[in-house]
DNA sequence: CGGCCGTAGTGGTCGGACCACATCGATGGT
DNA sequence: ACCATCGATGTGGTCCGACCACTACGGCCG
């Protein structure tokens, strides 16, 4: 073994370190490796970060940063005074993240990331009248009417955001739905509505949810996807023109 | 202004900082939120760790921890020796992470991640059908035959992603691109072939290949839409087949 | 004038100390 | 015997200070 001839300080690797890049990044692949291996499971704790530190052979303080640095990508959750765990790593949480690509995209991007919601949000929409049940037609349609009942922004806003993803719901996808939820974080959407709602937006709006419903009470996939792609391209549209100017 | 009455080693906030989280989580909404509001640039280059750390009120430790998650993030960069830089922030920087949920995740949740991929790869490759120009339809060409004429698993891999890669850049929506690269990582990729391959895999890929090529070609969008679609199906259906066992 | 090299400044790593919080067992009262 | 309280222990969270590795820049020397 041609390893490093000072022998001492290095207890056991858990697993073979290359010598490429950070500590802390080697660290982090190190991590995700386990899981993706199966040698941590889905909401298993995890050893101490002191532990994990001395057995990768790095300080606490890098190990703390992998471990800052998974967490923010929501593979792993620490819990003060407890320990750190790994998450159920279904969809919601790995896709949080997702939402920071709508919140720092500016510009021609923000037409793009749209265009990308137009796709997915028709499809999960056509999706959703097929396989929709009466009580989530029920949850839906009280977003309509909610939606219609009130001339705050705010509120509006809220059962915009709710009547969409309660569709996504129904469609059956959770990765999609997650990837919906992103893609239609509160801060985009409040970016765009700033100006968008001062053309006689919500009264539109307000219509197209309400085709949008129809289609799905007469689970109606191809009127579904119609509906839903009219109503994102609207948006869409509006934003391309405020951009090309 | 009823802040707290001890005021001394508190070197003026950049933001005012609300108390909730921990710091580092703090430190890290603070920074996306100057980079939101155009206070930093894309390319620009940041103050120092001691700096920023001395800026917020916090250690360098903490402020290291932001950095290091927002580096994983794809929002920043940190050159040893030189500096902290925000990315171009584009589609690539940003999606990068995208990867990973493709990585981790298991089970049903890889038929989900599959059946987004088939909606978006069918709709870029309808686009591209639509732009293509004739410099990138040679590119396409030339995997389709590289593929053809080797047998070895690794470069018919390389050139099935090299392909599928192309394509997508053809379809003029870079986002859609680097959302496409994470669901195609290359460990994702690698992970469902490993079984799939000892089915012929290999003559009906080519054979898919070649009939999407022609699509393209002929700058037919619904047809190269559908052959997408079988192709990514295709796998869908096999996985879905070894998963519902 | 051009290439070399030293230096200042930057991120990267380390170790240790202390704090805030969660957990669980021991303790004491009922 | 039971339950509430409280303390000890262990965990993540934060901070500090030191040093290393690397880059960038400018002055020096050929």
């Amino acid at each position: 073994m041609d390893e490093t001839p000072t022998e001492e300080t290095e207890p056991e690797n858990t697993t073979n370190a290359p010598q490429k890049g950070t500590v802390t990044q080697r660290a982090i692949e190190q991590i995700k490796a386990m899981i993706a291996e199966g040698r941590l499971e889905p909401g298993q704790r995890l050893p101490t970060e002191r532990d994990l530190a001395a057995r990768l052979g790095i300080s606490r303080s890098s190990m703390r940063e992998a471990i800052r640095a998974l967490t923010v990508l929501g593979v792993l959750e620490a819990r003060h005074g407890s320990g750190i765990y790994v998450t159920r790593l279904e969809a919601g949480d790995l896709l949080e993240t997702f939402g920071v690509v709508a919140d720092l995209s500016r510009g021609p991007r923000l037409v793009e990331l749209l265009e990308v919601r137009r796709i997915l949000e028709s499809t999960a929409t056509a999706l959703a009248a097929a396989r929709i049940t009466d009580d989530q037609l029920a949850e839906v349609e009280k977003h309509v009417t909610a939606m219609n009942a009130t001339e705050d922004p705010e509120e509006i806003l809220a059962h915009d955001l709710a009547f969409h993803r309660e569709i996504a719901a129904a469609a059956g996808n959770e990765t999609m739905a997650a990837m919906l939820e992103g893609l239609s974080s509160r801060t985009f959407r409040a970016r765009v509505w700033r100006g968008y709602q001062e053309e006689g937006a919500f009264a539109r709006t307000r219509r197209e949810h309400a085709a949008i419903h129809r289609a799905l009470v007469a689970h109606d996939p191809e009127a579904a996807r119609a509906a839903a792609a009219a109503h994102v391209g609207e948006v869409e549209q509006w934003l391309r023109a405020h951009l090309g100017a």
